[in-house]
RNA sequence: GCGCUCGUAGUUAAGCCCGGAUAGAACGCCAGAUUGCGGAUCUGGAAGUCGCAGGUUCAAAUCCUGCCGGGCGCACCA
């Protein structure tokens, strides 16, 4: 924000001393508009270092400060807060950065990518409420890379592979009916694989031809794979549409199932290079020297078979020598928060050159009182909480019956009701658990996505009745009303957040800055006039009225949120 | 047991990494606003020992230590 003023303020600190360099000037939104339009708190910061009294250093500085071009006033304030207040022409100005933080920046395409893996496709198993989190969370991740110009990978990476495919295909023999396995159905799957649970219990040796069906998985028998590819495209068939309209859309999915090869080599290279050894009963492990406190984590099973981690070694081997990327992200629960620590301190020890590489987390989602393991079959799909969302939805809009001013109330019923359950989840700093309650859920009040969607219509239903030349008139810089500078204040802010929820990787920055802004254009709505203000106000209003409702639909876009132009 | 993580109004929760002004919101509750551009809005109010106790600091919700409470994880599942 303010670059020219923070590169001259900077300057300022030369005059101080040496040691004075040493901070960086930073300008601040002060909370409160009486603070001015912009705050620093370097004067405390260079207090300390000069030891000097912080009212003292700010005085000097803000009387500098009050010099510099675009500077309407100055003040210090509290401990040695300096506040400036900044000319309307400054302010002006500045709007052209936050414009044109509104479009897309061109992919830079010779640029090294960014890998977000997110999604993680079970096959065989239908979309539960809680795939919501890391497809919403990846989506928006990948979405604030792109916006702002970075190649991106958006990965699906699909869980195909593993014992429980030959546990689905012993039950789909068992119990399967001599079905076709290309027209079987995720429910009719999820009932196989509880049934085989329910079985394996009582006969213990289910367990075995479970496992001895997925080792000729393995060794590629022609049968088992037939069905396994059968399992594998039905699920994708069937989740489809439900992605769709959550507008998640990959660019590769993928899976576990592609690296079944890759993993001999760096399972040799681990063992020269003295990083997996011999473990309890033969199987092979990393032990993690200190000062690592991790516990020691296994490569290779007693059995000589591979796991979960042996595969995410041979994933990242494959996506560093594909695709070169800058970053890989996986956008994964907590849960596995271990295993993301002894997969990165892994190839740490066999000293692999890495890319930035994160586990990007997410907390859980609970039920008030239900389980959510798939064994026990008690899963809340997505696609039916989408659904109740979209009824709720439409059953508002039919009561408002007349006051309605959509042209298609389907569509708008699927946009508020997709949008309420997308934004209860990105509004909310992801790193806290997530307790599902329908309510809360499909909250369409306060601060929630028909809350964005309405005072986007509103500002475009002003913008439209003004006629579509006149937001394009240069407004007159004038004096500014305390509304209008608050407002002005927030849009400018948002290429600032848009940076921060990037490299945070915080979603709900975005979407709780959106509700702010929100919040300011309606207080400002409600007070200040817009069409029928005198020319030189109204030209002016509706610049800040068009910038709202642009900086609106370009967050909410990054969200995957629909706005309407009207509702 | 060890490790990680969370604890903020009645409820849901932002701020914590990087210490600074009166702890910012939403729901619910109470009281208001329309001969003005969309009242799905806005204004005001009540409601907080920031889990507890120490420590560091001019200054602590924020950093450090201990304790209490919830959650997660802890080698052949992913």
């Amino acid at each position: 924000m303010f670059e020219t003023l923070t590169s001259e303020a900077q300057k300022l600190l030369k005059t101080m001393g040496s040691e004075a360099m040493k901070v960086a000037w930073k300008w601040e939104k002060p909370a409160d508009v009486n603070h001015g339009d912009i705050t620093t708190t370097v004067a405390l910061q260079l207090a300390r270092i000069l030891k000097k009294s912080p009212r003292d250093v700010a005085d000097e500085l803000a009387a500098k400060v009050g010099k510099l071009s675009g500077v309407e006033r100055c003040e210090v304030a509290g401990a040695g807060y300096i506040n400036v207040w900044l000319t309307p022409k400054a302010l002006l100005e500045e709007l052209a950065v936050t414009r044109k933080a509104c479009t897309p920046a061109v992919t830079r395409k010779k640029e090294a990518p960014v890998i977000v893996e997110y999604c993680s496709l079970n096959i065989a198993k239908p979309l539960g409420v809680h795939h919501i989190l890391t497809t919403m969370i990846g989506q928006v991740i990948a979405n604030l890379y792109a916006h702002e110009g970075t190649p991106v990978v958006r990965w699906n990476y699909l869980g195909d592979w593993g014992t429980q495919f030959g546990k689905l295909f012993v039950a789909f023999e068992k119990w399967g009916a001599g079905a076709d396995p290309a027209k079987i159905s995720l429910n009719e799957l999820l009932a196989l694989y509880v049934k085989f649970h329910e079985e394996a219990e009582k006969d213990p040796e289910l367990e075995a031809r479970g496992q001895a069906a997925f080792k000729r998985l393995e060794d590629g028998d022609r049968e088992v794979r037939h069905v396994w590819q059968a399992f594998v495209d039905v699920t994708k068939r069937a989740v489809a549409p439900v992605l769709e309209r959550l507008s998640a859309r990959f660019d590769t999915d993928v899976g576990e199932s592609h690296y079944e090869s890759a993993m001999a080599p760096i399972i040799e290279e681990g063992k020269k290079k003295g990083v997996f050894t011999k473990g309890e009963k033969g199987a092979t492990i990393v032990q993690f020297p200190p000062p690592s406190t991790l516990p020691p984590a296994v490569v290779l099973k007693s059995d000589g078979g591979t796991n979960y981690l042996t595969r995410d070694l041979a994933l990242v081997v494959d996506r560093i020598a594909r695709y070169h990327p800058a970053a890989i992200l996986h956008v994964v629960g907590v849960e596995q928060t271990l295993h993301f620590q002894q997969l990165m301190a892994t190839a740490k020890l066999l000293e692999w050159e890495l890319p930035v590489w994160e586990h990007i987390v997410f907390g859980r989602m609970r039920f008030a009182d239900q389980s959510m393991s798939t064994r026990k079959g008690t899963i809340l799909h997505l696609e039916e909480v989408l659904d109740e969302a979209v009824r709720r939805a439409d059953a508002i809009i039919k009561d408002r019956g007349d006051a309605i001013q959509s042209d298609d109330p389907k569509e708008l019923g699927e946009m508020m009701g997709i949008g309420a359950v997308v934004y209860g989840i990105l509004s909310q700093n992801r790193k806290m658990d997530i307790v599902f309650d329908w309510d809360k859920m499909l909250s369409f009040e306060g601060n929630s996505a028909p809350y964005l969607q309405y005072t986007h219509a509103r500002a475009r239903s002003v913008i439209r009745k003004a006629g579509a030349d006149s937001a394009k008139t240069s407004p007159a810089v004038k004096t500014l009303t305390v509304h209008e500078r608050q407002l002005l204040g927030k849009l400018l802010q948002f290429s600032s957040v848009l940076e921060h929820a990037r490299t945070e990787r915080l979603p709900h920055v975005l979407a709780n800055y959106l509700h702010q802004l929100c919040q300011d254009f309606n207080t400002f709505y409600n007070v200040d006039p817009i069409l029928t203000a005198p020319e030189a106000e109204r030209a002016f209003r509706l610049l800040l009225t068009d910038s709202a409702a642009t900086v609106l639909k370009t967050g909410a876009e990054i969200l995957t949120l629909r706005v309407p132009e009207r509702m």
